[in-house]
DNA sequence: CTGTTAGCGCTTTCAT
DNA sequence: ATGAAAGCGCTAACAG
């Protein structure tokens, strides 16, 4: 190991050129793998790079060429299982392409967001993946002109020309209301996310056409929006399960608020069923396994890469929608019948 | 919108300056809040920075400056919940700081460790956390000579000066041993990851002395070391539970075999008293609850970034190791009796 | 095949 | 308080 005490300069290429006497430009060429070098001159270049332990300057070549090689990813949570295997896939495609990830958290909060994102953007990212919570994205626009790809996941973004892919929220929806209403159900609560929240507006609407077109009145007790906190859930479920007419079936709009009605139902004897949308990474291991809407977390990421990459050389495009289909997976928490 | 069809060049100082009537030099002092402007000058550069939407190109400014403001976080996995922790608390921080944070996938891979490293180091990140895998770091250094802060978090770097912060590995597993010693359990099993990672090798060393403490012979068909998948561990818990003399009790020596675990005994109908080094998210939620050996992650992390930040200034410091204590949290499934 | 020159956009240094 | 010049480390464009 070559660590000793005093501080050291990083070598530079021209100290690598200087030590194999020959000009910048062959190192250049060299460490770039660009042809027309001698098999001679190669070799001593390489031989003075070891001897230096030279790595290139990536912020020189960034100024210099105009592209850094960086996706940016901008999303709630890096614990969240789908935006995990977002970060997963997007990392995995960016080494492969020597890209690297910056990762920016919101915590869906739009002022954290667009700190973020600025922040980001200063950095000038080939490409910026996120999932979008502010009322408008508008303040990227000069970077989607100067050529930076924008792909938002989960939801759209306004303001901006963007690629966006989207879940199918209201399949979803439909998929868990007729599936309730199919073991018995008729009172089925339903528990989302803030209304701001894109995919949050887009299920409770959907939620409320399913339950009309089986003809069930929606108890607006029943009906639930707000970021799931502790607390709140548990003043939420007194509400959805010991009024009059308590409900018999909970769908939760996402996968906080399940976590928190699955705690908030550990002290309740009561079974109630349960679906939730989006899963939960452990849903099988639960007793009874969760019943939950999922989302091809890895489809929706390989779409996003995919947009990203198509948008990268006409970045000028207009922006693509893709709606990624979701379905039921069924493990039991959705098939317990109502009381009789 | 600005948004229009045609590329446009993102604005630079030079521009801003010549929009707004002064030299280069005055714009710096702006954007950088410098003192000694005055504030009519400050009030027009702040106007042709508006008008032109400029954003200062921060590859120029690292490359000028030296540092880069950037944190560089290699790890295994995003979505581990140790690692999902880790990723956060060092968000927040360089958020806190204006810097951004890169992250690197390793998926416990030694070569991809250092495909990441070097991809990272050529971007001159002021400081690196990492778990690392390989047997030698040695190749970070050069840039820990340059100045580059190491700090390891769950296993301790080799080849290079660097803090490290790990957990209390022995601590652990003898808390978890002697509570199952407590139940009632003689013939407990030890199911943990490939020997050749560092928390996999402490913790199965510390599991066969505090065996021999209790005077417990340790079955070697009660102890299997391997990267965790699911074949593998159906034909593990094969050996463990189905041989003469099964054992009654299982310690699961990370969370990632824990999981596979779970999942193999739920074909069971034994009941099998389990407890896991490493919490999973959703532990309070399993029937029974998982009693498990408990990282403080935040802990862990937060320890990491002010050893980084006291590194910080002193990078040629030699390297400090903080142990941080672990706690066993009892919620069900290590209180299951031997059978009688 | 190899080298020279210019300059990416910014901060630093030194004048004024 | 303001500005001009130099140069961070590298690559693009050209010249030999």
């Amino acid at each position: 190991m070559s660590t000793n005490g005093a501080a050291q300069r990083r070598p530079t290429m021209k100290e690598v050129a200087a030590r194999a006497g020959v000009a910048l430009k062959t190192v250049s060429r060299v460490v770039n793998e660009e042809p027309n070098v001698s098999p001679e001159l190669t070799a001593k270049v390489q031989q003075a790079i070891r001897d230096l332990n030279y790595t290139p300057n990536e912020s020189a070549r960034m100024l210099r060429r105009g592209r850094t090689g960086t996706i940016a990813v901008v999303i709630r949570d890096i614990g969240d299982p789908f935006f995990a295997s977002l970060g997963r896939a997007v990392e995995m495609w960016a080494r492969s392409t020597g890209s690297v990830l910056m990762i920016g958290l919101t915590d869906e909060d739009p002022d954290r967001e667009r700190d973020v994102c600025l922040e980001f953007v200063a950095r000038r990212p080939d490409a910026l993946i996120m999932a979008p919570i502010g009322e408008t994205q508008d303040y990227l626009a000069p970077h989607v002109d100067a050529g930076m790809a924008v792909v938002t996941i989960d939801r759209p973004a306004h303001g901006i020309e963007a690629d966006a892919v989207l879940a199918d929220n209201a399949g979803g929806i439909d998929q868990a209301v007729d599936h309730l209403v199919k073991q018995g159900h008729r009172r089925i609560a339903y528990l989302g996310d803030d209304e701001r929240i894109f995919t949050a507006r887009e299920r409770v609407v959907a939620y409320r056409a399913a339950m009309r077109r089986h003809r069930l009145d929606v108890d607006e007790d029943h009906v639930h929006l707000a970021e799931p906190t502790t607390e709140g859930i548990g003043i939420t479920l007194s509400a959805v399960l010991d009024g009059p007419g308590p409900a018999t079936a909970i769908i939760c709009g996402n996968n906080r608020t399940t976590v928190e009605v699955l705690r908030g139902l550990a002290g309740r004897r009561d079974e109630i069923a349960l679906v939730s949308f989006d899963d939960l990474e452990l849903g099988d291991l639960l007793r009874p396994g969760l019943t939950a809407v999922t989302q091809s977390a890895d489809v929706m990421a390989r779409t996003a890469i995919q947009l990203m990459t198509e948008r990268l050389p006409e970045p000028h495009r207009p922006g693509r929608t893709v709606r990624v289909p979701v379905r039921l997976t069924i493990r039991g928490s959705g098939e317990i019948p109502p009381p009789p």
